[in-house]
DNA sequence: AAGTAAAACAACCGCACGGAA
DNA sequence: GTTCCGTGCGGTTGTTTTACT
């Protein structure tokens, strides 16, 4: 049978399971997610627990609103690439599919209904109820063809934190930056350095060199061993056993 | 100031793929 | 060669926030 406890959480995260994601994920790094989801003690799928280190928790993320030129990198890309979400990411440092993918939904929305208002205003009144499952992916034309130029923004302008998100992080007082200050005085991450195309994002200076040497010593740790490094409740980590 | 619509954001689900057993 | 498991991706939906009337 089981009990509350062997549920599987799902919904919004909270802060504890924040810091608690945060710091597994600094100690076996971010691959091993089922392992980290069994580890932590988070009552929550590997998934899960991925997508919140990517789509939310990772340092490197950006947030805010979509610079003008990351708006027409992805109008580009997706003119290109099709529904290649993770792929166009890939071009947008510090956004991730998730993100791009909303932004493009909504756009995409928008332009509809800017269609349909131009092209029929007659029917406007009485259809506009079906935009609302629309997408018209390839009725936006690529604006302009200056290919090449797209892809060497040469780094995308700081607007981080500076949209309505920056505060959406900072529930309670307690902002990520400050949830990974807090972090960086306490652990020393692991980093494995990967770097592949597929993750732009930049860490923060976080370097961890000794523990990169022999990363196999933690994957065979135990679940119990594991709880050794559980955090207290101000997000700080109990390493000493 | 309150109500409503639209936009933005966060999270889950199902499927596909790759590697290990 | 096959099966199983973990991970990544794209689609979709639910919730929250913001803008407008």
């Amino acid at each position: 049978m089981k009990t509350m406890q062997d549920e599987t959480r799902k919904g919004p995260w909270t802060e504890q399971e924040d810091i608690l994601l945060i710091n597994f994920v600094n100690l076996f790094g971010d691959r091993r997610w089922d392992f980290i989801a069994k580890v932590s003690g988070l009552n929550r799928t590997g998934k899960s627990c991925r997508l919140r280190w990517v789509n939310y928790l990772h340092p490197g993320l950006k947030r805010g609103k979509m610079t003008p030129q990351e708006e027409r990198l992805v109008l580009e890309l997706h003119a290109r690439w099709g529904n290649r979400w993770s792929r166009i990411a890939r071009k947008l440092p510090g956004r991730t599919d998730n993100e791009i993918k909303n932004y493009w939904r909504t756009h995409t929305r928008k332009k509809a209904q800017e269609r349909k208002s131009v092209v029929s205003p007659s029917l406007s009144s009485s259809n506009c109820s079906s935009s609302s499952n629309i997408t018209t992916v390839n009725s936006s034309s690529p604006p302009g063809t200056g290919d090449a130029s797209f892809y060497d923004t040469g780094g995308l302008e700081q607007v981080a934190s500076s949209g309505k998100n920056g505060e959406a992080v900072q529930e309670k007082g307690y902002s990520m930056d400050d949830i990974w200050r807090d972090i960086e005085n306490t652990i020393e991450p692991v980093f494995d350095g990967f770097s592949e195309e597929g993750c732009n994002f930049s860490y923060p200076p976080l370097a961890s060199p000794s523990w990169e040497y022999c990363p196999d010593m933690l994957w065979s740790i135990s679940v119990e061993e594991s709880r050794m490094f559980l955090p207290y409740d101000d997000g700080t980590m109990l390493l000493t056993g």
